[in-house]
DNA sequence: AGCACGCCGACT
DNA sequence: GTCGGCGTGCTC
C-alpha cells in the first residue's frame, strides 16, 4: 500500500482523434472529469479543508498525499474528494494548482469507504471522520528547505547583495549539497527573512518540502538558554523573556515559554540571533513498549471455549458473533487461539477494549502470547507514540493492535478479525465530540468492507447486539450466537446475597454496612483474603452543603454541584464541578450563614474508606477510583499493589467492573445497588444489570470460592432478582418489551438534537423554532419529542435544550436535512446531532 | 508555522 | 526619512 506511485499522467489524445471518433463523450469526460479536488492540509495549527485545482498533466485522486502551495510555502496535504465548482467566497485568481502527488494510494478503497460511511451515517463532515481516525499532526512532519540554484548563481555573487543575503550564499556554498534548512538559518543569520527574499527574487535559491521519511521522530521545539551574563542591547520585552526562561531553570519547551510570557515567537526568535538562547528540536519518547514477559502458551480449553473457538476458526468471511460468556468463563483465551493462526497466516487481528488503562492484564497476556506483534494504539498515547504506532501499521506485517474506540480506524491492510471485548460497555460510543460514532457499529461496517468475522464478547451482551445476533440468525447466516455458560476450572459463579436495607435500618444498625457485609468483612481477615468494595457515585452524593442553612455549593457555571474531592492527607480541600472542570477551594465556613458546619456530606469512596477505618481497623483499605488513578500507570500500580497482598479491600467505583482478575479476591460488596436503579434513562435497568453482573463477577475467580452481598432498598426489584439468579435471560425478558413497547433502541432508532447557546431564551427560541420545522417536514413514522431544556440546563454557562426523535422499528431513517437545520440556528446557538444516543441528558 | 504588513519609537 | 522591534492577520 506504500509503494510510491507517485504520478499518474492522464492518457493524452491528440485534437484529431477527438473530431474523427466520439467527440461528444470525450468532450463529456474532459468536462465531468473534475477540475477541482479538496485539500486536508495539515498545518501546525490545526486542520483545514482547502480546495485546488488539478493541473491537467496530474493525476490526483481522494486519499492521495499530496503537496500543495499555502501562502508561500509549500506543506503536504491528503486529497479528500472532487469538487466541480469553488466557493462563491473565492475567487478563480485564489485557488491554485496542486502541486505533486507525494503518495498515491495511501489508503485502501475499503478503508476511505469505511469513512465515507460513517460521515454519512453520522452526519458528520468527512473532514471531521478524517481527523477522528487519523493521529493528529500526521503531515506536519516535513520540513521546509532552500538550495541552491548553481546554475543560476554569478561569480562573486556575494559582491552584489546585501550582507544577510551573502551570509546565506556563503553559508550554503559551504555546505556540500546547498542546502539547509529554514530553521537552521534562522539560528545563523540576523535578517534571514530579508535574505532569503532577496535571494529568491534574484532566482539564486529554490525552496522545498522535505518529504517525510519513515519513521519520523517527533520532535518538539525547545529554547535553551546559553548565557550567563545578558548583553547590553536588549529590549525590555527579550529581557523579560529571558529572566522569566533563567527562573525556570534556563531550559523549557518553546510553547510553554510563549504561554508564560505572553510574547510571541519573534521575540524568541531575536534573542536566537543575539546568541542568547538556542532553539533546537528534541525528540520524545516513541512506542513505548513493556518489558516482555515471560512467553505464554496456549491454555487447555473447557469443551465450551473449545466448541466455540472451532466455529470461530471456520470462518473466513464477515460474521457477527456472539460470544455470551459469564464472568471468568475464559472469553480471552479463546480470542488469543482464535488470533494465532490469523497471524500465521500473514493477516492482522484488531482488538477493541473500553479502557486500556483499566486493562493491563489483558495486555500483559496479549504480550506475553505473541511477544513484540503485540501494539497497543490509543490516545492517551503522546502524539509521536501515536503516530508511530499508526504507521507502522501501513506496510502489512501480521499484527495484533490492541486499543479503545479510536482504534476501530486502525489502518491494517490485511485483517483477519475484529474483536469488542465488554461490547455493552458505553465508552465504545463517542460522546461530547463529533462524530458520535459507537465502535461497534463501526466495526461491523468494517467486518464487512474487509469481509472479516467480527467478535462481540460480552459477559452481558447489549439489548442490541443480542436482537441483531437472533433477528439475523432467522433471516441470513452470517451471525452466530456463542455461549460459555460456565466459569473453567469449574468453579461456581459466587452466590449473590441481597441484603434489605430498610431492615437493617429497622434494626437499628447505622453504619453503611450491613449485618452480613460487617461478617464478611471480619471473616475476610480471618482467612487471609481479598475483597472489593462497589460504589456508585453517581447518584450518590459527594456534594458540600452546610448543616446550618442547608446552602450547597454550586458551579457558577453549571446546574450542578461541585463534588469534594480529597486527594491525600493535609491536601488543599477542592471543589470540582465534574461536568465543566471548575475547580475551587473548599472554604472553611459557608459563604451564606459563615457556620463552620460546612463540611461534604455523602458516600463516596472516601466515605466508605474512613468507615473502613472505624469499623474495621484491622483491614488495610485501598481506594480505586478516579481520584486516585488520575497518573499514567497508577491504575497498574494500584493493581499490583492490591495482588501483592499490600492491601486487604479494594474500594472503588465504575473501574472495579472492568476486566480486573485478581484470583485472591473472595468477597465482593455493593454498599448501595440504589443509585444504579433509578436513573432517568430508558437504558437505567440495563445499565445496572451489566454493572451489578460485572462486579459480582469479580469474586471468587481463585481456588477459593467467592461471595458477593449486594445491599439495596428496593429487594425486588426485577434487576436485582436477574443478578442474584445470574440469569441474563431473565433480564432481557423483561426489558425487550419494555423497549419494543415504546419503540426504543434496539427497536426504534434515536437521533437526539441538542441546542445549547449562552442566551437562554435564544436558545429556547431556536429549540421551538427547530421543533415546528421537525413536525412539518419529518414523516409520521417518527415521533418527535419535546423540545425540552436537557436535564442539567447549564452546563459551563451554555443553556442546553433537546429534542428527540424516535423512528418507528420499518422507519427509513431519512438523513436529515441538515442544512435547513443549521439555517434555522442563529450563529451564537450551536447544533449538534447525537445518531444513536447513549444518553439523553 | 511562516510570512507580509503596518505601527511605533529611535536613529542617522 | 529609515530601520529594528513587535503585534496582527492570512494562508485555498
Amino acid at each position: 500500500m506504500l509503494e510510491n506511485v507517485s504520478k499518474y499522467k492522464y492518457m493524452s489524445m491528440s485534437s484529431g482523434s477527438l473530431l474523427v471518433a466520439q467527440p461528444r463523450s470525450f468532450y463529456n469526460i474532459q468536462s465531468s472529469s473534475p477540475q477541482w479536488i479538496e485539500v486536508l492540509l495539515n498545518s501546525p495549527w490545526g486542520q483545514e479543508l482547502c480546495i485546488y485545482s488539478i493541473p491537467s498533466d496530474l493525476m490526483v485522486q481522494p486519499g492521495d498525499i499530496v503537496s500543495v502551495p499555502f501562502g508561500k510555502q509549500i506543506i503536504g496535504g491528503i486529497a479528500i474528494r472532487y469538487a466541480n465548482s469553488i466557493p462563491e467566497s473565492l475567487n478563480d485568481d485564489q485557488v491554485k494548482d496542486i502541486d505533486d502527488v507525494i503518495t498515491s494510494g495511501f489508503f485502501t478503497k475499503n478503508y476511505f469507504k469505511l469513512l465515507e460511511k460513517v460521515s454519512q451515517y453520522y452526519c458528520t463532515d468527512l473532514i471531521t471522520v478524517i481527523q477522528a481516525a487519523l493521529p493528529p499532526n500526521l503531515l506536519s512532519k516535513s520540513q521546509r528547505r532552500i538550495r541552491l540554484k548553481n546554475e543560476n548563481i554569478p561569480p562573486n555573487a556575494e559582491f552584489f547583495c546585501r550582507p544577510a543575503a551573502a551570509q546565506i550564499l556563503s553559508l550554503l556554498k559551504a555546505q556540500k549539497d546547498g542546502n539547509y534548512s529554514i530553521k537552521y538559518l534562522k539560528r545563523k543569520v540576523k535578517g534571514v527573512r530579508q535574505g532569503i527574499r532577496e535571494l529568491n527574487q534574484r532566482g539564486w535559491i529554490e525552496s522545498y518540502l522535505e518529504t517525510p521519511k519513515n519513521p519520523q521522530v517527533k520532535q518538539q521545539k525547545s529554547v535553551t538558554l546559553v548565557v550567563d551574563q545578558f548583553p547590553p542591547n536588549l529590549t525590555p520585552r527579550q529581557l523579560e523573556v529571558l529572566q522569566v526562561l533563567r527562573h525556570e531553570g534556563g531550559e523549557l519547551w518553546l510553547t510553554d515559554l510563549l504561554n508564560l510570557c505572553q510574547a510571541s515567537a519573534s521575540i524568541v526568535d531575536a534573542l536566537a540571533v543575539k546568541h542568547c538562547v538556542i532553539i533546537e528540536y528534541r525528540e520524545r519518547l516513541r512506542l513505548l513498549k513493556d518489558p516482555e514477559k515471560s512467553r505464554d502458551k496456549n491454555k487447555i480449553l473447557t469443551c465450551q471455549q473449545h466448541e466455540a473457538l472451532k466455529i470461530i476458526n471456520g470462518l473466513e468471511n464477515y460474521n457477527e458473533i456472539l460470544l455470551h460468556g459469564v464472568t471468568g468463563s475464559g472469553k480471552t483465551e479463546v480470542y488469543l487461539q482464535a488470533i494465532s493462526p490469523l497471524l500465521e497466516k500473514g493477516k492482522s487481528a484488531l482488538i477493541l477494549v473500553p479502557e486500556i488503562a483499566l486493562t493491563p492484564q489483558l495486555t500483559d497476556r496479549f504480550r506475553a502470547r505473541f511477544g513484540d506483534k503485540v501494539y497497543v494504539y490509543h490516545s492517551n498515547l503522546s502524539k509521536g507514540e501515536r503516530y508511530d504506532t499508526w504507521r507502522q501499521m501501513l506496510p502489512g506485517e501480521p499484527q495484533v493492535i490492541i486499543g479503545t474506540r479510536s482504534a476501530i480506524f486502525a489502518p491494517l491492510p490485511n485483517l483477519g478479525l475484529i474483536i469488542l471485548d465488554e461490547e455493552h460497555d458505553s465508552s465504545f460510543k463517542q460522546t461530547q465530540i463529533s462524530p458520535n460514532y459507537h465502535a461497534r457499529t463501526v466495526a461491523k461496517w468494517r467486518g464487512e468492507l474487509e469481509n472479516c468475522p467480527v467478535i462481540l464478547g460480552s459477559a452481558t451482551p447489549s439489548l442490541e447486539t443480542w436482537i441483531s445476533v437472533n433477528q439475523s440468525q432467522v433471516s441470513s447466516d452470517n451471525s452466530y450466537y456463542l455461549s460459555l455458560p460456565e466459569r473453567i476450572g469449574s468453579r461456581p459463579l459466587p452466590p449473590i446475597k441481597i441484603v434489605d436495607m430498610r431492615e437493617e435500618l429497622k434494626r437499628g444498625n447505622r453504619s453503611v454496612f450491613s449485618g452480613s457485609l460487617q461478617e464478611a468483612l471480619r471473616n475476610l481477615k480471618e482467612k487471609n483474603q481479598q475483597g472489593i468494595l462497589f460504589i456508585n457515585r453517581r447518584g450518590h452524593s459527594t456534594f458540600v452543603s452546610c448543616r446550618h442553612c442547608g446552602y450547597v455549593m454550586e458551579c457558577p457555571d453549571c446546574d450542578v454541584s461541585l463534588s469534594y474531592h480529597y486527594t491525600h492527607e493535609g491536601a488543599t480541600e477542592l471543589l470540582r464541578c465534574h461536568y465543566c472542570n471548575h475547580t475551587q477551594i473548599q472554604p472553611p465556613n459557608c459563604p451564606e450563614c459563615n457556620s463552620p458546619y460546612f463540611k461534604f456530606f455523602g458516600s463516596g469512596t472516601q466515605k466508605v474508606t474512613q468507615a473502613l477505618k472505624q469499623e474495621f481497623p484491622e483491614l488495610k483499605p485501598l481506594r480505586f477510583d478516579s481520584d486516585t488513578t488520575r497518573n499514567k500507570g497508577s491504575h497498574r500500580r494500584l493493581l499490583e499493589q492490591f495482588s501483592r497482598g499490600e492491601a486487604d479491600i479494594l474500594v472503588g467505583t465504575q473501574m472495579l467492573t472492568k476486566g480486573i482478575d485478581l484470583a485472591q479476591v473472595t468477597l465482593v460488596g455493593v454498599v448501595s445497588a440504589d443509585g444504579l436503579l433509578y436513573l432517568s434513562d430508558y437504558r437505567a435497568a440495563e445499565r445496572a444489570f451489566q454493572t451489578l453482573t460485572q462486579v459480582a463477577g469479580r469474586a471468587g475467580r481463585g481456588d477459593e470460592p467467592g461471595q458477593v452481598i449486594i445491599q439495596t432498598y428496593s429487594p425486588e426489584n426485577s434487576v436485582i432478582q436477574a443478578v442474584k439468579n445470574h440469569d441474563y435471560h431473565c433480564f432481557i425478558d423483561e426489558e425487550l418489551p419494555r423497549r419494543e413497547e415504546l419503540n426504543f433502541p434496539p427497536y426504534g432508532r434515536l437521533i437526539l438534537v441538542q441546542l445549547s447557546g449562552l442566551d437562554a431564551i435564544e436558545v429556547q427560541n431556536t429549540a421551538q423554532k427547530l421543533g415546528d420545522y421537525f413536525q412539518d417536514t419529518i414523516g409520521l413514522d417518527c415521533e418527535i419529542l419535546g423540545p425540552a431544556p436537557a436535564s442539567i440546563m447549564r452546563v459551563a454557562k451554555r443553556y442546553r435544550w433537546q429534542i428527540l426523535l424516535k423512528f418507528l422499528p420499518d422507519a427509513r431513517v431519512i438523513i436529515p436535512d441538515m442544512e435547513n437545520w443549521h439555517k434555522l440556528c442563529p450563529n451564537s446557538v450551536s447544533l449538534k446531532i447525537d445518531i444513536d444516543p447513549l444518553h439523553i441528558n
